[in-house]
DNA sequence: CGACATTGTGAATCCGCAG
DNA sequence: CCTGCGGATTCACAATGTC
């Protein structure tokens, strides 16, 4: 009961029951493992939980050989005040993020979320508001459709993060079908798997409603990695830079010579040194690796330029 | 490796390693079961980990017939990045707040967290700092002591909450003693536990320095940003007051002492006034509503100083 | 001495393609 | 499946350095 004794609308559902915790360790064995066992390679699992069972759920997706790459904290805005004043209040839920196996290379878009996040990298802590409004489905007579629905916002970047239009998204407990409306929005596939038919009704009208982007490339935000790779000699061949010009790093302690195929020529006190961009920044800076689009810069009247502006220029001509 | 080629001083020690999931399982179930033997009714289990193992104790934790309270999400202010770009930010850690049954009275300073939180409800989320700067503890040559010392800040709400004065705090993995002088700071009793020499050494002597520690420096006033909302008891928890100050109005025509839970005890003419920094202030002053903020002072030697600037220390934090 | 710029660092299961 | 190597990648804050 709330302070002024009207009633709290829990979960009362048969679906949130389970005999024991070796029941519901059995349960979630089952589901996690018929998952894996379809997961492709490139793929990743989702699942969230509160207290009460995301420790299980957790240990058992280790057990199973999962292999955890973030848990990521739903931070409610508006969460459900603790009324006995007997806790803290329960402000968030807990989501595992895990890929098939340790070696899986999954997919994660990097940039999007830095791009979603104010070009900040994005955290694994997560504030959104929980579904109210017109977003929660209700019945005729107001009563809510599903007791735990999820905002479309959290699994927008949930699906954002980890898949590409096209890719195929499984929900097996897809209650009033979230993650299909989002799904379709992104341009997704999704399967949805369901028992209650009240449920399924809802969500299909629900995501019969939802328009598709009129233009899907819009949907695509492929990781920076995947753009096109432009070699340092391209820039020489094009004649951004000449053969003969001088690189200096950052702060001029070190500079080296442009050669007509892209190759570098430079000399200090360590000796001189021939080859790649990357291997003379590297070799002049005592370092094991270096990143030579970062590392050089070229002269611009007295200001000194990174080298990297260049490939951008060639870069954007490419995607064109 | 940073982009920069610097390295990253990560945990390399050998208490942080184990063979496989079932010896780590083995090792936690059996300090969880000595620590549950003897723990008094009233008393709660506080454990901290990372989706490393969280999962794993929570699930012990559950078997060995703990009644897991709530998870209480430290979300910090300045984490160290994913360097790679390959997953999200580790912005957080989790720790597990669990009586030792069902049907445990344990407890919980409601009331304490409601005042630390600016009167309103705390939360399961949590966000403070990284143990850096002067707190961290570093040998001659300024080598962090611990890899993975905590703030007492963190401390500080965990023992306020659920203790109380005289009662005995046991941290069977001491390091350096963290909980030991926070536990001293706030008249709790304190059993530490640790095996590795250099710790318990470091603890101690930080532990006998409790009562000496030199008041924070509170001059500096960073960059005034978007403004959170910061709770008075916040700047008690930080250290940045000590429970005990006395705070002045300008013209030092009214007193108050400082609680620990960041509500005052003050008195004058009018009798005795207990409360927020904002109750007592309106009700010393005689004026229906005080902004404790602008009225109370604190003494910086000879001057007062408006409390506000505490307040500024803690706000470029939080922004972010 | 203050303002501003530069450098260092913190619990991190942290790459991916070509050969 | 293994190896070699090109090249992509960081936020907040404290400490230190410079003007």
């Amino acid at each position: 009961m709330r302070p002024n004794h009207s009633k709290v609308d829990g979960v009362e559902e048969d679906w949130d029951k389970f005999e024991d915790f070796e029941t519901y360790d059995h349960f979630t064995r089952d589901w996690l493992a018929a998952a894996r066992r379809i997961l492709k390679p490139e793929g990743s699992l989702w699942v969230i939980g509160s207290y009460h069972n995301i420790f299980r759920v957790g240990a058992t997706l280790q057990n199973l050989g999962f292999w955890i790459l973030n848990d990521i904290i739903w931070r409610k805005t508006n969460p459900m005040p603790n009324f006995r004043g007997t806790r803290f209040a329960n402000a968030h839920e807990t989501m595992i993020w895990a890929s098939r196996d340790k070696d899986a290379r999954y997919r994660f878009n990097y940039d999007a979320m830095k791009a979603l996040n104010d070009d900040l990298q994005m955290r694994s802590d997560w504030l959104l508001p929980i579904c109210s409004g017109g977003e929660r489905l209700r019945d005729e007579d107001g009563r809510k459709t599903h007791p735990t629905q999820k905002p479309e916002s959290l699994l927008y970047r949930v699906l954002l993060s980890s898949s590409r239009p096209g890719d195929t998204v499984l929900d097996p407990f897809f209650g009033t079908g979230t993650t299909g409306a989002v799904a379709k929005r992104l341009g997704r596939n999704w399967i949805g798997l369901e028992r209650d038919d009240t449920y399924v009704k809802a969500a299909q009208a629900r995501i019969d409603a939802v328009e598709e982007a009129p233009d899907p490339s819009v949907l695509d935000t492929p990781p920076k990695r995947s753009a096109p790779r432009i070699p340092f000699g391209w820039v020489v061949e094009r004649g951004l830079l000449r053969p003969g010009t001088s690189l200096f790093d950052q702060r001029r302690l070190n500079r080296a010579l442009v050669r007509a195929d892209g190759t570098l020529i430079g000399s200090n006190a360590r000796g001189d040194h021939r080859g790649s961009i990357h291997q003379v920044g590297a070799a002049m800076a005592g370092l094991p690796a270096c990143n030579g689009w970062t590392f050089w810069h070229y002269e611009d009247g007295d200001d000194l330029r990174p080298i990297d502006v260049l490939r951008e220029r060639i870069r954007s001509e490419a995607s064109a």
